[in-house]
DNA sequence: CTGTTAGCGCATTCAA
DNA sequence: TTGAATGCGCTAACAG
């Protein structure tokens, strides 16, 4: 069996909907973008035409005409596929929400790994004249994508700080302070000897995070616990070996706390091969609050970022901008909450 | 300090081109669309003065003259935000290789829950023409995203199979081959008594499952252990407790084989509480292959969609439309793989 | 308040 | 092989 494709009945022209209320074209582009300029009699019969004939503007004319897009490009960060950003798809919906609440589409590009193929994938956005402005998410200091679109005068707004020198249109979450609300929690529950596990690459965040957590807890007179040499160290069985032999030592730690929730996995299973019990003898925390937070047992204390406030600073940022509106020169700290579940009650 | 925004300069334009390379505006055109139509020296002359001056074609003209949008609509399932699907993130960054691949970008969008949201999204995009056809993920066989393309005479392809009656361009996976694999895997190492853990909700993708597991565990002659009352039953301590009562009885199954990754995490704990060890006492099978089966301790056995095949395919299925050739009216169905870890070796 | 005119940038006729 | 005209559907400017 085969099926022909159904060619798509052609679609309701602004010269139908003239006709059909009697009026001209200009009259039912009014009705739609100057309402306060249509006699209100006219304005109802227009509208019921529309209506009646299901008419939208054609976005592609309409572009052409005004220039506007209407569309927004996100530039997907190139994840490593064995270790995605855990909080890339919540964002994305974000983004798309925010973008949708101000009549603006959100256009996806992916392009393959490395500077040049991000350069070449926003001059082609650019010069195809195809969105508005870009959205870049997990931006670094130092990150080609910022540099290309500044250079190119394109809009855009970053999730991530952005390098002196370079326009600051972006917003970040404030991890330092994050860091010291969950030091300050654990605190709060007794422990005084506190442990924080990281990744060995050190990206500006992570930086911040640990900066965060030893200020805090030296501010509140703690003892952070130095972690063995392999420690932090590479995730998995490495890591989790460091651990163990960290919370044998005469220096346990009563609390640890993870740069990310995944690797909470590997403190999870140092903690129990060691016969003790997360949240009964050791406190452990996480960050970003995946869904995995809920589905551990015990469940994980963990850092909810605002996806929705900064998805709607950027849009905000970023239309700002190509409405040729003058623009604050400064990124925007956004605060983090931390989720307290079982795993440090 | 406060920024204006740079007003980004006029793009080039075809005729600017032309006049660089001294010919007319059509010989442009046709080096970029017809480049055998041109001759040699005059296409060598065009093609150095379109590099040189950075020119793309603006993508709405193009689009207004020819009714091509080359992009593809994606609508983002409603997820709920407590339990999202494990596999969209991965299988959207699929999409859109897979769309680039064929020159199409894609654009997201993502309705309100509800049925009326989702139709009033693709009458949206259908009548203001912004894409070409639409990708549904998360597709079930009574499904009013497929019904109402359908009457609206949109092309589209869905991940998911569509209900008998409505046109048939979908792609699955075998998801009762993909669990009689699993059942399979553990048999041959030994396992004779098996037991099978899903949520009480029962789509048709779990009942494949569920089926393709019964069929072949009875097929090899291995023993199913009913679960007790409660279980697999609600997610979460509930769960875990019903499994180790099953764990606890005269019946204890040697491997125990989840619907997801997620659940998976109900039997660790329940093995755990029990004494026992996960891949040495009692062997453990996810589903999907999320980064989390890698992190877990011990590492879980898993099957993994092929999320680039199927998105390859669906827009295959969907370019085809556009074209308007001819379709095959049968949906496919492709195999996933087998990833074996240390959960079940 | 409404209608007329013009042109956004491109690709597709047709004519040379 | 190349060039000149035409119009896709829409909205901004102007005229009435």
């Amino acid at each position: 069996m085969t099926q022909g494709a159904r060619p798509p009945r052609r679609a309701t022209t602004i010269a139908e909907v003239a006709r059909a209320a009697g009026v001209s074209r200009q009259t039912v582009s009014n009705t739609l973008n100057a309402p306060h300029r249509v006699h209100p009699d006219t304005l109802a019969r227009v509208t019921t035409a529309i209506e009646e004939l299901g008419y939208r503007p054609d976005q592609s004319a309409r572009s052409l005409r005004t220039g506007e897009r209407r569309t927004i490009g996100y530039l997907a960060p190139v994840d490593d596929p064995f270790d995605p950003n855990p909080l890339m798809a919540g964002f994305l919906e974000a983004l798309v929400d925010a973008a949708g609440a101000e009549g603006h589409r959100v256009l996806l590009v992916r392009p393959t790994a490395g500077d040049e193929a991000a350069r070449a994938a926003i001059d082609e956005l650019v010069a195809a004249r195809q969105v508005d402005g870009l959205v870049f998410a997990d931006v670094l200091h130092e990150d080609a994508r910022v540099a290309r679109a500044a250079r190119a005068g394109v809009p855009f707004a970053a999730f991530g700080r952005t390098a002196p020198g370079l326009p600051q249109h972006w917003v970040d979450i404030d991890n330092g302070a994050a860091m010291a609300d969950v030091v300050r929690h654990l605190a709060a529950r007794g422990h005084r000897r506190v442990g924080f596990v990281a990744s060995d690459a050190e990206p500006p965040w992570m930086a911040a995070r640990r900066e965060g957590f030893h200020a805090e807890a030296r501010r509140l007179g703690l003892e952070v616990v130095q972690s063995p040499p392999g420690a932090p160290g590479a995730p998995g069985a490495p890591r989790v070996a460091a651990l163990r032999e960290l919370l044998r030592g005469p220096q346990r730690p009563t609390a640890v706390a993870a740069e990310s929730d995944l690797p909470a996995l590997d403190v999870y299973e140092a903690v129990r091969a060691e016969g003790l019990a997360v949240g009964r003898d050791i406190a452990v925390t996480g960050f970003h609050d995946t869904p995995l937070c809920r589905h551990l047992h015990p469940a994980l204390t963990s850092v909810r970022l605002p996806l929705r406030a900064i998805a709607a600073t950027l849009v905000r940022l970023l239309l700002a901008q190509v409405r040729g509106e003058s623009v604050p020169g400064a990124g925007q700290v956004l605060a983090a909450e931390l989720v307290v579940r079982a795993s440090s009650e």
